[in-house]
RNA sequence: UGGGGCAUGGUGCAACGGCAGCACACCAGACUUUGGAUCUGUGGAUCUUGGUUCGAGUCCAGGUGCCCCAGCCA
């Protein structure tokens, strides 16, 4: 039956086309790769295509190779290599091999030569701007909406039908290091009229006096993408080569190479990149915010780069499942933020102990409760997980309590502490509040109550309910530790378009000081996750020190109060 | 006045010529020692115009809208 079949993780017209692929014999296996530029840290943006290609490898059996696309040494780095493979890691995905486009500068410098030796390619000699013009189209930055008649036949370049021996001898030269940076490429020889501007004649090599983080100063040119990626899959015999919708018009670019080098014929196949509202995933922005100080690093909490992911709390199961459960296809979408937060919910319910916790506490005396008295109350680790098992809980006369959880004039509907209500002391007692203690300035600095001593553990042997439990911590016993809240680094649903300095919202951190968490957090370790009982799931900072708790909140539970109040319902 | 890709509730997907379904969000209710979780229920969609067909979201033709491309970036 169906309820047997494990559910993929990939999109369907990808799992038929390896599927079709294997059947009628182009390929009798499948490797996949993921193809990282090492110019960055990977972002929830990446994982999408990351997840895909791991998934449909191992889904047929296959393998995946972790290549790092590292042809253009202005912009790469070592430090992003190690990086990528620590959070591609984290994230659980496991590869066969790290293989860099680098390893191939030789074979590839070779099939060059062999295309310049077929005709196929030439060493052009024309300005950047001469080749734009050649090309048959408008500067670039031009909209195409404003340029009806933007795209005109393309004009052979004069260096076009140079002889092959002299490209031979040009192409060697540039390889060495004889001319400047800019002088000369090399190109495919295609079709300077053809409608895909792609394919009007390519640049796959160009000169470059850079050292590469890998080959040193070996090279003087290096290979431009389309002249690397897909003779990289061919040399590493990758079956399919998975890519984002924009890589849709490379795709005959791709063949035509393979086609004429009589190559392995990898298969590019391409699916929609994702697109997720409030997080940002321009590399230049990304890179803009953490060096102007707008967060704290490139693990800050509010970015939603994998570490920063990580370090908020969120598990490495909720960002898979999230991704794939997204069922992909072609379309562009645009995936709302509550979705992704609702699936962290769903992982965090399960696997997160509860503690009682007081963000923005507010003193709670219990009047007829005796001076020196300190119980120990039994509490539910996870209510979801029985095994998780329980702990106990001092409680004592004077407790913190949270400020929301109490109202001198109590809205409609707002069923916790107020004067002359009773309410559950969570795991406690039932207590009624008797009145308040105010500052000058008429602020409530306590709260006074009695409790029932007939109803310990929140038991009521007549009966009688109360609308309302709340969170309390024992003063004497509460550890103090500072709480991080975080809200949408953006006011827009689309932080990677406009101005950055115009969307950036000024209260995404809050940073709480102190709050009070009961005792038995006093050993929790740096990523430990916990829900904070009718607050939100936390989990633990690496900021934190001995005796010096920090706790980040990943995300809050649903508010139904928090919305009445809102939207003044009720 | 170029080429390519994509159109299903608010959002993301499913339905492979046969009763338009699921998840998130929204709304209502039940239950509750978390205003959490869980359970139940309501509302809401096939871009448009034609055509083929007993029957079209699906096939065909035209139109419209959105996205990608004119780097010696990937």
């Amino acid at each position: 039956m169906e309820d047997n079949q494990p559910v993929s993780r990939i999109p369907s017209f990808i799992r038929e086309a390896i599927a079709e692929d294997l059947k009628n014999g182009r390929f009798t296996y499948v490797r996949t790769r993921l193809p990282p530029e090492p110019n960055g840290y990977l972002h929830i943006g990446h994982c999408k295509a990351f997840l895909i290609d791991y998934f449909a490898a191992k889904e047929f059996g296959g393998e995946l190779y972790l290549r790092f696309d590292d042809t253009n040494p202005a912009k790469e780095e070592t430090e992003f290599v190690e990086a990528i493979q620590e959070d591609a890691a984290w994230l659980g995905i496991q590869w066969a091999k790290v293989t860099f486009a680098s390893d191939y500068f030789d074979l590839l410098y070779a099939w060059a030569v062999r295309l310049v030796k077929m005709g196929l390619a030439y060493v052009d000699d024309q300005t950047q701007e001469e080749m734009s013009a050649a090309r048959g189209t408008l500067p670039k930055g031009t909209k195409w909406s404003e340029t009806a008649a933007a795209l005109k036949p393309g004009v052979d370049s004069p260096y076009r039908d140079r002889a092959v021996e002299e490209n031979l001898d040009l192409l060697e030269r540039m390889k060495n290091g004889e001319f400047e940076e800019g002088s000369r490429v090399l190109r495919a020889k295609i079709d300077m009229q053809n409608p895909n501007i792609l394919l009007r004649d390519p640049v796959m090599y160009r000169i470059m006096n850079v050292s590469h983080h890998r080959t040193g100063n070996k090279w003087h040119i290096y290979p431009m993408y389309d002249w690397s990626h897909g003779q990289n899959d061919s040399m590493e015999g990758i079956t399919h080569s998975l890519c984002s919708n924009e890589y849709i018009i490379h795709r005959p670019l791709y063949e035509w190479f393979l086609e004429k080098l009589e190559a392995f014929p990898s298969r590019q196949i391409e699916f929609s990149r994702l697109n997720l509202t409030y997080a940002m995933m321009s590399k230049r922005k990304l890179r803009k915010l953490v060096e102007t100080g707008v967060v704290r690093g490139w693990d800050d909490p509010r970015l939603t780069t994998l570490r920063g992911l990580r370090r908020r709390g969120v598990p490495p199961s909720a960002i898979i499942d999230f991704v794939t459960g997204l069922g992909e296809t072609k379309n562009d979408s645009w995936v709302e933020m509550a979705q992704f937060e609702a699936v962290m919910r769903d992982h965090l319910n399960k696997i997160a102990e509860r503690r009682m916790a007081v963000l923005n506490p507010l003193k709670l005396v219990i009047d007829n409760y005796p001076d020196d008295l300190v119980e120990e109350m039994e509490a539910i680790n996870n209510p979801e997980d029985p095994s998780a098992g329980t702990r106990t809980v001092p409680f004592s006369r004077v407790l913190y309590i949270e400020q929301d959880d109490f109202r001198e004039s109590p809205p409609p509907k707002y069923f916790r502490l107020f004067p002359g209500n009773e309410v559950r002391l969570r795991y406690a007692y039932l207590v009624k509040c008797t009145g308040v203690v105010k500052d000058d300035a008429g602020n409530v600095v306590e709260v006074h109550c009695t409790y029932d001593p007939d109803t310990r553990g929140g038991n009521t042997p007549d009966g009688r309910k109360v609308k309302s439990t709340i969170h309390w911590v024992a003063a004497q016993h509460a550890l103090p530790v500072e709480v991080r809240l975080y809200d949408q680094l953006f006011t827009t649903e689309r932080p990677d378009d406009g101005d950055l300095d115009a969307i950036i919202n000024p209260d995404s951190l809050q940073v709480l000081t102190p709050c009070y968490v009961e005792p038995a957090l006093l050993r929790a370790t740096p990523g430990e996750h916990f829900q904070f009982e009718r607050t939100g799931y936390f989990c633990v900072d690496p900021d934190s020190a001995d005796g010096r708790l920090v706790f980040n909140r990943t995300v809050g539970l649903r508010d139904t109060w928090g919305k009445i109040e809102q939207t003044g319902k009720g």
